[in-house]
DNA sequence: CCAAAAGTGTTAGGAGTACACCCATGG
DNA sequence: CCATGGGTGTACTCCTAACACTTTTGG
């Protein structure tokens, strides 16, 4: 067996929000192994293509959508990880902000739906682990870094911002504590408008404001919750 | 062009202090592309290999160390970083404890040598990209982990420790701030024995006490310094 | 007027930072 | 006795965490 024998692939845990939970896009497979399991979207790497690129690609098979947050995660490389060969997946993860999003049909998976973080099905391979590890590098990136945002349409409440960091972080996060951080970053810009529909008084709507963020981190203002 | 035609490597940047200078591992490359350039050691996984089994490896083939710090740091995998064809990398990056390491002749590199991280010779590929963003790793974890430690042998003083960190972050800590950062977080258990080679005054020596540290990282006590 | 979410301020404790002098030893 | 690096404490600032009530609106 010579090293031309490895195959490469990559998987890209798709992340999104809804009604405050944290969801990740999971389709299911048609073909064996694992046939009629849950797996993270994914496919090999094609010659002559950037990892992004590959990357990019498989997120718009399965969603349609361009232009997101797109990070890689980590490699997983175990030869037994895969019962057909040796095959390497590149992992990456990728936020969508929360509203509706239009789930392609594709050729290579005939279902694709959100599930809860919380309540995962059964997957294929090593795909639980992957998620796991996604999960873990989000809420260590929500702490320093403002992943948060990317998650919420362009604009929001504060507490759709709160209800954000409460579904990743699985904690309830003090209201007043959480406001004056915001604050204090200077990342949000109000805008004129307020949310009114089911509410019961208008909530003001806000706006990230990336430009200013880089020098916060430098000066060690986090977002310790 | 299928997608067997993409070839995986491993690199492995292997870091070490010697003098009180972050110092990296390389090797001069025998035969083209980029003969006689400087790289980062590394190599072909083999089939059947993990990934970390295949960086491994390399590390021992250079400088026939074991049992040391060894992580994943980020997969490159853009086409044209090798002019030979379509190869992806995965990039580890190992710690080696102070103190003199045997260099390996090996059969691949003709030559392996230590390099100051902050005086650097031209690198094949995009190593030096690679070498860069091990760098900045290695800063970012120093922070909130206990990697410093794994760069001193067993017994060291807090003056050894105290360098350790400038040298990676490169800048001047204050030694008192330094000294009591480190006895609030008790990971550091003194020795009977002092060190009197060299110094007016003899230095007490520490030992680093893993098993202590875990519950720190919950209770956000790091190391910003 | 009642229910429900929006919005707001104070206090106490702990970590970070800046800063200067005495101590122990070898030559 | 002197040169050299080892070793120690204090004051101020700022962030964190805990905690409860008033406001605005729709029904």
């Amino acid at each position: 067996m010579g090293p031309g024998e490895i195959r490469l692939t990559v998987d890209v845990v798709i992340f999104t929000i809804q009604s405050h939970r944290l969801m990740v896009l999971l389709v299911r497979r048609r073909s064996p192994p694992f046939q009629d399991s849950w797996a993270i979207p994914g496919g090999f790497v094609r010659t002559g293509e950037s990892l992004e690129q590959a990357a990019l690609r498989e997120l718009e098979e399965e969603t349609g959508v361009k232009d997101i947050y797109l990070e890689q995660l980590y490699s997983f490389g175990d030869p037994s990880r895969d019962p057909r060969g040796h095959v390497v997946t590149v992992a990456y993860f990728a936020l969508i902000a929360a509203g509706p999003v239009r789930l392609r049909a594709t050729a290579d998976a005939a279902e694709a739906r959100w599930f809860e973080m919380s309540k995962l099905p059964k997957l294929a391979f090593d795909h639980r682990r992957i998620l796991d590890y996604a999960l873990e590098r989000l809420r260590n990136k929500l702490e320093y870094t403002t992943v948060g945002f990317q998650l919420l349409p362009q604009a929001f409440t504060l507490t759709d911002l709160q209800r954000v960091y409460e579904a990743i972080l699985n904690k309830k996060i003090d209201k007043r504590n959480f406001r004056r951080k915001m604050a204090l970053l200077k990342v949000l810009t109000p805008l004129r408008a307020y949310r009114t529909e089911g509410l019961p008084r208008p909530a003001r709507l806000y706006r990230f404001v990336a430009r200013k963020f880089e020098k916060l981190k430098d000066k060690g203002i986090l977002f310790p919750f």
